[in-house]
DNA sequence: TGTACATCAGTGAACGCGCGTTCACTGATGTAC
DNA sequence: TGTACATCAGTGAACGCGCGTTCACTGATGTAC
C-alpha cells in the first residue's frame, strides 16, 4: 500500500474528480460557455463555495477536462498509426491498418463518448483558453503522428513539412470520424465506419502517389 | 419602386435582421447555448419582450442564423468546385483549381468571419436543433459538390457513393480550412493557405488514383 | 378622400428564480515535540 | 503514545444582479366602406 498521499489530499483529489465527472455529464447537453458553477456543485452534492477550492472558474475546469479527455487519447493515436500488420501477412497491409484504425476509433468513442463530445464541441467553442488547450494537444498529436509516419518506408523522400501536413490531415480526420460515430444511431455505425475507411483509403492513396 | 411589403412588414424584417446581426456579433465570444434573450435585445436596443415577436427562443434564432450563414455559402461552394481553367491553359489545371478554391475560401472568411465562426462553433455545439440545421445544410453542400464532380471527366467509372464520399471529404476540408483562416493571425494566413492547398492536392491525387 | 375599426410590433412593469462571489465558520487531518 | 497547535476542504448565510416570461398597454399601420 502506498501512502504517497495523505487522507486529506486523497479526499481532495476524489472531490476534484467528482467535479470533472459531473461537468462532463452536464456538458453532453450544453456548451462550456453556459456551464454554471452552481450547476456543477449541485450535481456533485457539495456547497457552491467548494468549487473555489479546486478551480478558479468553469473555464479553468474546462482546461482540466481537456487534459483528461485528450490525455486518454494519446495511446490510441500512436496505436492507430504505428500498428504493424499481423505477422504472416506480406501483401500491402494499408487497408488492414485502416480497418483497425477505424475500429479503434469506434471503440474509443463507445468507451468515452462524453470526452469526445466535449473535445469536438469545445474545439471551436466559446471559451478561448479551452480552445487554445485543445489546439495545443491536437498539434502534439499531429507531431506524434508525423514521427510515426517518418519511420515508415512509404515516407522515403518526404520532407518533414509534408509529413506534418499529412499527419494533420489524419488527425483532423480522426476527430471528424469520432464525432460522426457519436452522432450516429447504432444501426448507422457501419455506414459511418464504411465512409471513414474509404476517406482514409483515399488519403493513403494520395500519400502513395504524392511524389513523382 | 416595389411596394411588395407594407411599411409594417418592412420595419418588422428590419428589426428581425437587427436581431440576427446583434446575435452574430455576441456569438463571436460565446456559444449559442449561453446567449441570453435579454443580451440580444439590449444589443439591438429594444425591450426584452420584443424578442418574442420574432423568435420562440434563442435556439430558434440560431436556426435562422444557420440559414443566413450557410445560405451565403452556396454560391461559393459551387464556384469552388466547378470553376473551369482559364481558356488558353491546356495542361492539368487541378493545381490552379485548388489555388483558386483556397483563395475563394480565404476571401469568404475575410468577408463573413462571424458567419464562419458561428457555423464552425455550433456544428458540434450544445443546441441540438442548430446542430441538425447545420448538418442538413452540410449534407446539401456535399450533394451539390457530388453533382459537380459527376460532370467532370475525372469521375468516369466512379460510383455515386464514392463520389459522395469524396464530396464530403472536400466539404469538411473547406470548413476546416475556413476555420483555420479564422484563427490565424494575418501573418499566418499564407502558411494556412499553403497547408490547405497541399491537403487538397493530396486528396486530388488520391482521387486520380482511386480506381485501378 | 375621409372615417371607423382591426391589427400587431414594440413597451414597460412585475414576478420568482438561480446566478457568482464574499465571508467568517467548523471540524477532521496533519505536524511538532 | 499523547498533547497542543496549524492547516485547509468544505459549509452556509448573505449580497446584489440579470435572467426568461406574463400581461395589459399604446400607437402607428392596414383595411373596409
Amino acid at each position: 500500500m502506498s501512502h504517497s498521499l495523505g487522507v486529506r489530499q486523497a479526499q481532495k483529489q476524489k472531490t476534484r474528480q467528482a467535479f470533472l465527472d459531473a461537468a462532463l455529464g452536464l456538458l453532453e447537453e450544453q456548451s462550456l460557455s453556459s456551464l454554471g458553477l452552481r450547476e456543477v456543485t449541485r450535481a456533485v452534492g457539495v456547497a457552491p463555495t467548494a468549487f473555489y477550492r479546486h478551480f478558479h472558474s468553469t473555464a479553468d475546469l474546462g482546461v482540466a477536462l481537456v487534459e483528461e479527455a485528450l490525455g486518454s487519447l494519446h495511446p490510441m493515436i500512436s496505436g492507430t498509426v504505428s500498428a504493424s500488420g499481423d505477422p504472416g501477412h506480406t501483401h500491402d497491409d494499408s487497408d488492414e491498418r485502416i480497418d483497425r484504425a477505424v475500429a479503434l476509433i469506434a471503440r474509443h468513442v463507445r468507451g468515452h463518448p462524453a470526452h469526445i463530445r466535449f473535445v469536438a464541441r469545445e474545439r471551436n467553442g466559446g471559451v478561448q483558453k479551452v480552445r487554445a488547450a485543445i489546439a495545443e494537444q491536437m498539434d502534439r498529436f499531429a507531431e506524434e503522428v508525423r514521427a510515426e509516419l517518418a519511420k515508415q518506408p512509404e515516407s522515403a523522400g518526404w520532407s518533414d513539412d509534408d509529413l506534418l501536413m499529412l499527419a494533420g490531415l489524419y488527425v483532423d480526420q480522426m476527430l471528424v470520424t469520432a464525432s460522426a460515430f457519436l452522432e450516429a444511431a447504432p444501426e448507422e455505425e457501419d455506414q459511418v465506419a464504411r465512409v471513414a475507411k474509404r476517406r482514409m483509403r483515399l488519403i493513403s492513396i494520395g500519400r502513395r502517389h504524392w511524389l513523382g
